[in-house]
DNA sequence: CGGCGACTGAAGGGAATGGTTAAGAGGCGT
DNA sequence: ACGCCTCTTAACCATTCCCTTCAGTCGCCG
C-alpha cells in the first residue's frame, strides 16, 4: 500500500472513472489501473465494480475512498506542516480526556496563550488509557487528566525515562440533578436534600457526556464501579448538554463541584448526597522527562501552577475569543 | 515519504535511538538511519540532533512525529476496516456543520438505527463549504446542513452527477438571553419584551458554539452579514456550553427555536426581538444522485421526511444509549 | 453484428525503495 | 588520550514501484 496507489484510489472514487483519473492525474490509464489493481489484491477486495454509465464502490471501495482520502490529505498537511515548523512559530499539543477536553483546557489553554501568545496550541480529546501512549509516542506534549485523589499518597519520584506528573488542582465531583427530578423518590428526601442509597445508583438514569464513563478517570471509575454502564445511562454530544438534560430532570449527572456553583446557587440544580461522594481527584499535567520535553510544554507545565492558572479554573466558563478559537480533535487509538 | 519511512521514524521518535527502532523494527541500524535521511532531505529539516543521553526533536520532527504516528496508524486502521468490510455490517458517514452535527444528527441517527440496527454510523463536523467535498471525495455518505428558507424559491432540477437535497424540516433561529442579562439595556424593553435594533448586534457579547460563526449557515450568516465576529464573540467548546452561559447571563446568543422551548417556557432564556428575526432555515439532507450513492445512505434519505424521524428532532434531546454512542470527529480540510 | 469507448493485462525499463555489510565520524566516560 | 557506543555514510544488491506502449477484453449502442 503506497501513497501513490492511495492517491491514484482517491481521484478514481471521485471522478468515477480510471480515465478521468489518469488524466487529472497527468499519467496513462494503465498506470491508475495497476494501481488499484495492486491495491485490490493487497486487500482482496474488487474496491469497485464497472457498471452501466460507470463504476460503483464496493463497501470496501468506499472505506478505502474514506480512509485513502484522510490519509494523503494528512500526509500533504504534515508534509507543509514540518517544513514551516522550524522557524517561528511553537506549537503545543495538549491530550486530555473527553470531560476535560471540554472544561477544563480550554479556559487554561486561553490563559496560557494570552501570556505566550506565539504559541499555538491543539488540544486532543482521548480515552484515559491512551494519554501515556500519545506522549511516548510524542503525538502529544503534555496530557491533563484527573485522577483520584489518594490520601497520603505521594508520587514516585520519577525515573528518568518515564513521565513526569505535576499535580496542579483538586477537584471534587458531586452527583446532581433538578430539585424537581422525579426519579428520586420522596422517601430519600432528608431535610430538604435528596438522598441515595449506593446501592441505587445503577437504577437511576444517568446524563453523562462522551467519556463520562471513562473507568480511567475518577468519575467514570466511580459510576462504572457501581453498576452504571450496564444500566441505562444516556450519553449526549457534550458534558455540558448533558448538564442541560439534567437541570431539565431528565436524570443524574455527575459534576465537577465549582462548575455547576451558579446551577446550584440559582436552585436549577442541587447536589444529591450519595455515600462515597463527593469524589476527590487532583488534576495533573504529564509530560516526558528532562529534555525530551518540548520547550512549550515546559513553559505549561510551569504555568499550571501559578495563581493564573488556577484562578482561570475557578472563574465560570467564559468561552474564547473566535481567534484564539481551536477546535478540540478526536483522536482514535489504533493499537 | 513512504509509510515504511514514517514508520521508521515514528519508531525513532517513540524510542529515542536509532538502534532501538532498528531493533523494534527488525531491521538493521543503517536501514532506519536512510529512512530518516530521506525524510531529512525531502522534507529539508534535521528532524532530530544527536545530543547528550539520546536524541532530541527538532520542532519539525515533534510535527512529523505526530502526523507521521497519525498516517501510520489510519493506514492500518483502514487496511483492517476494508478487509473486514464486504460481508456483514454496513457502514454510514453523515457529515455536518459544527452545530447540526450537535444538536440534530445524535437524535436522528438514533431514530434511524433503531430502525436499522445493522448500520455503524460516523458523523463527521465540518465547515459548511466542505460538505459538497465530503460528499463527492467519498469520505461521507450523505450531509446533513441548514440552509436559507428562500420563499417560495424552488430547487433546480439535480443533474446527473452532482448532488441531490432533500429539506426535511423547516426551523427557526432566534436570538436568546437571558432575562436578566444585563447587556440589554433598558431603553430597549417594550411590553416586557427585550428589543435590540439591528446596529446594536456587533455590540454585543455573542455566545456562541463552534461553528456559530460559519458563514454558510443560516445563522452564522446572519451574525457575521451583521458585524458579528469582528466584535467579541465568545466560542464556547459547545452549542451546549454557549446556551449555558446564556442561561448565567452571560450575553446572547441564537439558538434553534424549538430546542429552546423548555429553557423559555420556565423563563431561563427569554427571545430578543431583532428585526430580521426569526431567521427561516430548512434542514436538508445531500447526498450523490442515483446509483453512486450507498444503500444505507438512501435508506436515510428515504427516513429523514418520515414522521418517526421528525418526531425525533421534535422532541426534547435525549442522550443515546451507551452502546449507540459513537463520537463525532471533527476534519480538516486540507485542499 | 460491427464499431467504439473504457478498463485490464502483458512486457519492459528506469528509478526508487528497502535492505544488507563495512567503514567512518563524533560524543562520552574512564 | 583512549576505548566504547551510537549514528551516519558508502557501496552494493534484490525487490518493488511507477510509468510507458501495445494488445486484449468487456459492455454499450447504433
Amino acid at each position: 500500500m503506497t501513497l501513490t496507489q492511495l492517491r491514484a484510489f482517491v481521484a478514481v472514487a471521485r471522478l468515477g472513472s480510471v480515465k478521468a483519473a489518469a488524466i487529472s492525474l497527468g499519467v496513462s490509464e494503465p498506470a491508475v489501473s495497476g494501481a488499484v489493481a495492486v491495491l485490490r489484491r493487497e486487500l482482496g477486495d474488487r474496491l469497485f465494480v464497472r457498471v452501466a454509465g460507470g463504476i460503483t464502490l464496493t463497501p470496501g471501495g468506499r472505506r478505502l475512498a474514506a480512509g485513502a482520502a484522510e490519509i494523503v490529505g494528512l500526509a500533504e498537511e504534515t508534509r507543509r506542516q514540518v517544513r514551516q515548523a522550524g522557524a517561528d512559530s511553537s506549537h503545543l499539543r495538549v491530550a486530555a480526556t473527553e470531560t476535560t477536553a471540554e472544561q477544563i483546557v480550554p479556559p487554561l489553554l486561553e490563559a496560557f496563550v494570552r501570556r505566550h501568545p506565539d504559541v499555538e496550541t491543539t488540544t486532543l480529546a482521548v480515552p484515559s488509557t491512551a494519554l501515556g501512549e500519545l506522549l511516548l509516542d510524542r503525538r502529544a506534549d503534555v496530557a491533563i487528566s484527573p485522577v483520584a485523589a489518594e490520601p497520603g499518597a505521594v508520587a514516585a519520584a520519577p525515573g528518568p525515562d518515564t513521565l513526569e506528573h505535576i499535580p496542579f488542582l483538586r477537584i471534587q465531583l458531586v452527583v446532581v440533578a433538578s430539585p424537581h427530578h422525579t426519579g428520586a423518590r420522596p422517601d430519600h428526601v432528608d431535610g430538604g436534600r435528596l438522598h441515595l442509597p449506593i446501592g441505587r445508583l445503577s437504577r437511576e438514569h444517568w446524563l453523562l457526556g462522551p467519556g463520562g464513563l471513562d473507568p480511567g478517570t475518577p468519575g467514570g471509575s466511580f459510576l462504572t464501579r457501581h453498576g452504571v454502564g450496564d444500566a441505562d445511562a444516556s450519553i449526549f454530544p457534550s458534558t455540558s448538554a448533558a448538564l442541560g438534560a439534567a437541570v431539565a430532570g431528565d436524570g443524574l449527572s455527575l459534576a465537577v463541584l465549582h462548575l455547576v456553583r451558579d446551577e446550584l446557587r440559582h436552585g436549577t440544580l442541587t447536589v444529591v448526597a450519595v455515600p462515597g461522594t463527593p469524589v476527590n481527584g487532583v488534576l495533573r499535567v504529564s509530560a516526558l522527562c528532562g529534555d525530551r520535553r518540548s520547550p512549550a510544554a515546559s513553559a505549561l507545565c510551569r504555568f499550571v501552577t501559578t495563581p493564573t492558572a488556577v484562578r482561570s479554573l475557578l472563574t465560570r466558563a467564559t468561552g474564547v475569543p473566535v481567534d484564539h478559537y481551536r477546535p478540540t480533535v478526536r483522536v482514535s487509538l489504533w493499537s
